[in-house]
DNA sequence: ATTCAACCGGAGCAACCCTCCGTTTAGTAA
DNA sequence: TTACTAAACGGAGGGTTGCTCCGGTTGAAT
């Protein structure tokens, strides 16, 4: 029936049986299962790469060679398995934003880091949408980005280069918006940039930041 | 199959058959056929307000105590279904905004506009998702709202408030990403306005407006 | 070799979308 | 009134997908 939830956003409550299977934690899975779980985030990849994240998870079964409840028994929604099938890449993403952030104004790290959330946000077809539930998965990735992000815009806000009642959220939520657009009209190959420039402006401190200088 | 589409932004081609049945213009429907499209509209709106802007057609149908088939005559998509029900409720946004827009700063009448294009795009729970297809749909309503952002966007560029490179599309993305922020955690009320702000100093001219005064 | 918890697989049910086409009806002309 | 036809109706049905359930299989520990 299903009277309520629909909005993009919404986390499907359902499953309720199987047991855990630890999944993300240490190698407690039995050779099989850890032998599944990899064939299926690899098809998973393959097959949300060409058809976009809202794929027929059936297909992704199917090209894993592996049956549709082995699939939901690894990961307990679309949401998750994209966001097990994006670990490496936003572990990737954190890491480098870490990195170069060490020589960088933290204005300038934190717009490179939404401009790379973005690109994220295109990864698969439409995986936009669902960019804002799929960070909440406790992946190494999702946490690894989330923490980075958190990291970066708060110094930025601590040096007064952004408004201080921004949260996190609030540029994941610009991130998914500029990707969103991105996709909605790929006519225009300068809409990214002039939507990052244009949203990462709005972030900024109407006040003097602390260092002075302002255009 | 379908092995491309998917984003939430995409348009399906599919329909090909049906006579064009007017619809939106003129009163050329038989008088049966403008009663069920009246029956039709009550129903949508109905099931939509309860269930979501993608609750079943078949529900909007059985509601409306109407075959499937003649939902589908009347409105060739769901999003074209959406655009008819909330034609109303855009044309009086339309025509408030010109209305109140001639006493107002350009600048202020644009924000106005956003703030009531963000309130729109809740007034179905999923409808944020769908908003940018929908006000492509050639209703009155639609045409209406985007006419009037439209010029409200010009005016406010001509007097240099907001930057010359922004297109209407991009300020209904905005609607869109805060609207969506808004269902995914409606926790913290404040979130609105304050992404409205946000997003809405993204818009403006670093430079100084044309009639001096920033700030 | 035995045992059993963990794991696998896919049949199957429930929804949904959308089309197709036989039937009914509104409106009109005779 | 009647007869006629284009317009409109309705819903069965084919095609997808999501997700669950449970009988069977197997890894690995003893």
């Amino acid at each position: 029936m299903n009277t309520e939830l629909s909005s993009v956003f919404q986390v499907k409550a359902k499953h309720s049986q199987n047991p855990p299977v630890e999944d993300t934690k240490g190698g407690a899975l039995r050779a099989d299962a850890r032998r599944n779980r990899e064939r299926l985030l690899v098809a998973a990849h393959a097959v949300f790469s060409e058809r976009g994240a809202d794929a027929s998870l059936n297909d992704v079964a199917k090209r894993a060679e592996v049956g549709i409840g082995t699939l939901y028994r690894h990961f307990e929604s679309r949401e998750a398995l994209l966001a097990a099938t994006c670990d490496e890449h936003l572990l990737t993403l954190a890491k480098k934003s870490r990195e170069r952030s060490e020589a960088l104004p933290a204005l300038e790290a934190l717009r490179l880091f939404l401009t790379e959330l973005v690109h994220s946000a295109g990864l698969y077809k439409g995986l936009a949408a669902s960019l804002g539930i799929v960070l909440k998965n406790h992946t190494a990735g999702c946490d690894a980005t989330t923490a980075e992000g958190q990291r970066l815009l708060e110094a930025a806000q601590r040096e007064g280069e952004v408004r201080s009642d921004i949260r996190l959220d609030d540029v994941v939520c610009m991130a998914m918006a500029i990707s969103l657009a991105a996709a909605e009209d790929a006519s225009d190959p300068k809409r990214v940039p002039r939507l990052t420039g244009m949203f990462f402006d709005g972030l900024r401190s109407r006040t003097e930041p602390r260092g002075a200088r302002q255009r």
